[in-house]
RNA sequence: GGGCGUGUAGCUCAGUUGGAUAGAGCAUUCGGCUACGAACCGAAAGGUCGGGGGUUCGAAUCCUCCCACGCCCGCCA
């Protein structure tokens, strides 16, 4: 048995031979899936009434067949055809206990990586640097970061790019108001008379109000902005002077990106980063190549490239421009540099982009003329995974009173102060050290599950309330039953990574827990294969009910036999690891006791 | 004007290549702590799946037309 494929992958398997067996066309699939009612037994398989259509056979007399070529006995203990021609499948105990014999090395541990597999590539977060982040870096930062991590336990070789924005037009602003704060400190805005002559690095301490500063002098002053407009062309020209200031610009900015990583529990340092910037040198290839591929046209001074398939206004052909009129580039051809690399360099067999919606058409374009180019071989798979964009209460784009946007770092303070005051309130006999750090867990799992939990293609408003709320379906409903099982082993005196027994399944609410259990690595599978990590949240939830619902009716500590007792416990056991696995995976923190 | 996306319970959202009686959480109502931790559990109530038409054994899901909202459509990223 091949480790990590899942029960329902294993049926399809065998049903869908069967179909074939029983004379449906090579390919036809089994269609299985999780029984939709209880009734129905534990999975069913659908593919027989479609394929019985297309045949123009009887779809009961299709299924009969299939079930009878399948020979299932070694996994089911009863099937039987239903209604039009479903297969209702119950797998017998026998296979779900040896099935949860072998979870630890099925399921919890990550599959090997196998075959001479070409690596993914996972971009995310990728802020701009010229400014702070704020709650919109949120999506992509926490779903890339749970995508990168479900890849890798599921066999990927994984490389995380961030491709953070140090290069953009932006700079020359922020870089010149630097110059100008270095050689005249008067010139610090008096936000407050106190911070009148405060020193750089002081300064840059906010890079949020930095920034708007400097837009504010970029706006106000016509020879600043031609300062600023000069001062990007000797940045890009490598002028030594802008260079070392950008660099100490960077720098602290990264700095600022890395605490807040650091806070969130995000696997991304600076060994991931591989800046706009760093594509620099590579960018007059990228000319020469689209060039030398006669896709290049010059349209109104600038170098473009049209595609049939992409028509804009009044059906006219619609540009990606590569290199601008006064010969800067663009963000398209960095982002046509970064795949040329990927494939080129890095040997990517999928690239997988988590990043805002609304640039669904650039990247369609940019993937076309990679394709075209051929900067992405036909075997490479890239795919914008787009997500929504973030909204106010109002349902308009998100803005905060003062026009500006939320940091990160507010929300996250929120976040621990909320719960903070929570497991003070339900726990008061907790030393205030363990209050803090199950409220910093809880926190920031709170607000990272808020935003794992739905679907990353629609769009989200910014609530604190939502954002933080700790009832129902939340990252604190899951660790609070992680607690709870943690509990039942202090009590046991068991260690619960050392501990084993035979499992045998008999109350209704231990089976429904041991399949909750099982079902995790198809979930796995869906979830690295469409990049929707929202699946794992709704799992993961089902799991904790399931083991909520079985804590209430079947007593483990006091159960009538000491068979009984240990079988709950490894059950348990079973749990305990799913949660801590799956929450891992999602990027979630785990408490002993909350 | 064209393209992309969204529209499901009062609110926030699930619904996996079309499947059987559309599911959760919150809120509401009722019940459960001398109990392996009540951040919990059980139950009830709540739906013309934006609207019309079509495809078929079967549609929230596929096709078509319409409505509402959001986003994108040449030198920002």
């Amino acid at each position: 048995m091949r480790k990590g494929s899942s029960l329902k992958d294993r049926l399809e398997a065998r049903l869908a031979a069967a179909l074939v067996a029983a004379g449906a066309p090579e390919g036809t699939p089994a269609i299985v899936q999780p029984a939709t009612r209880a009734g129905f037994g534990d999975y069913q398989a659908n593919g027989a009434m479609g394929a019985a259509k297309r045949m123009q056979r009887n779809p009961r007399e299709l299924a009969q067949a299939a079930l009878a070529a399948a020979a299932l006995d070694d996994m089911v203990s009863h099937a039987e055809i239903a209604g039009p021609g479903f297969i209702n499948l119950t797998l017998s105990d026998a296979c779900l206990a040896a099935e949860l014999e072998a979870f630890a090395a099925n399921v919890i541990a990550p599959q090997p990586v196998t075959e001479a597999a070409a690596p993914v590539v996972v971009d995310y977060s990728s802020p701009n640097l010229a400014k702070e982040m704020h709650v919109g870096h949120l999506r992509s930062t926490i779903i890339g970061d749970a995508m990168a991590r479900v890849l890798e336990h599921t066999g990927h070789a994984v490389l995380r790019q961030n491709h953070v924005g140090d290069w953009g037009t932006q700079f020359g602003m922020l870089l010149t108001f630097m110059a100008e704060l270095a050689s005249d400190p008067d010139k610090v805005p008096d936000k407050q008379p106190d911070e009148h002559k405060v020193a750089l690095e002081h300064e840059l301490a906010d890079i949020e109000t930095f920034y708007r500063n400097a837009k504010e002098r970029f706006d106000a002053d016509a020879a600043f902005a031609q300062r600023a407009r000069d001062t990007v062309v000797r940045l890009q020209a490598g002028d030594a002077d802008c260079l070392a200031r950008w660099q100490q610009f960077i720098d602290i900015s990264m700095r600022h990106c890395e605490a807040v990583y650091s806070r969130l529990g995000v696997g991304l340092d600076r060994s991931h980063v591989h800046a706009e910037s760093a594509y620099n040198d590579d960018l007059p290839a990228v000319v020469d190549d689209l060039e030398a591929a006669g896709l290049l046209v010059e349209s109104e001074g600038a170098r473009c490239v049209f595609l049939d398939e992409f028509k804009g206004k009044d059906d006219q052909p619609l540009p990606l421009i590569i290199q601008k009129r006064d010969g800067g580039y663009l963000y398209a051809t960095t982002d046509l540099a970064a795949i040329r690399y990927r494939c080129g360099q890095l040997g990517a067999e999928r690239i997988l982009y988590f990043v805002d919606n609304r640039q669904t058409l650039h990247f369609r374009q940019v993937f076309a003329v990679a394709r075209a180019a051929g900067f992405a071989p036909a075997h490479v798979e890239l795919e914008h995974m787009p997500f929504g964009t973030m909204l106010g209460e109002d349902g308009r784009p998100f803005r905060t009173r003062a026009g500006g946007v939320i940091r990160l770092t507010d929300l996250l303070d929120e976040a621990e102060e909320r719960a903070f005051a929570l497991v003070s309130e339900k726990n008061p006999e907790l030393d205030e050290t363990e209050r803090r750090e199950i409220a910093r867990v809880v926190g920031i799992g709170a607000v990272k599950y808020a935003d794992l939990s739905k679907h990353r293609n629609s769009d989200y408003v910014f609530a604190w309330d939502s954002m933080l709320s700790f009832d129902g379906n939340t990252a604190p409903y899951l660790q609070y039953a992680y607690s709870r099982v943690q509990s039942l082993f202090r009590r046991a005196e068991v260690d619960p990574a050392a501990f084993d027994a035979p499992i045998s399944l008999q109350a209704e609410a231990e089976r429904t827990l041991a399949l909750q259990l099982l079902r995790l690595p198809e979930t796995l599978a869906t979830v690295a294969r469409d990049g929707v990590p929202h699946l794992l949240c709704s799992h993961l939830f089902d799991i904790a009910v399931a083991f909520m619902a079985f804590y209430e009716q079947c007593p483990v500590l006091s159960a009538a036999d000491t068979a009984t007792r240990e079988s709950r416990l490894a059950l348990a056991q079973r749990t305990s690891a799913a949660l801590h696995t799956g929450l891992g995976l999602l990027g979630i923190g785990i408490v002993e006791r909350m």
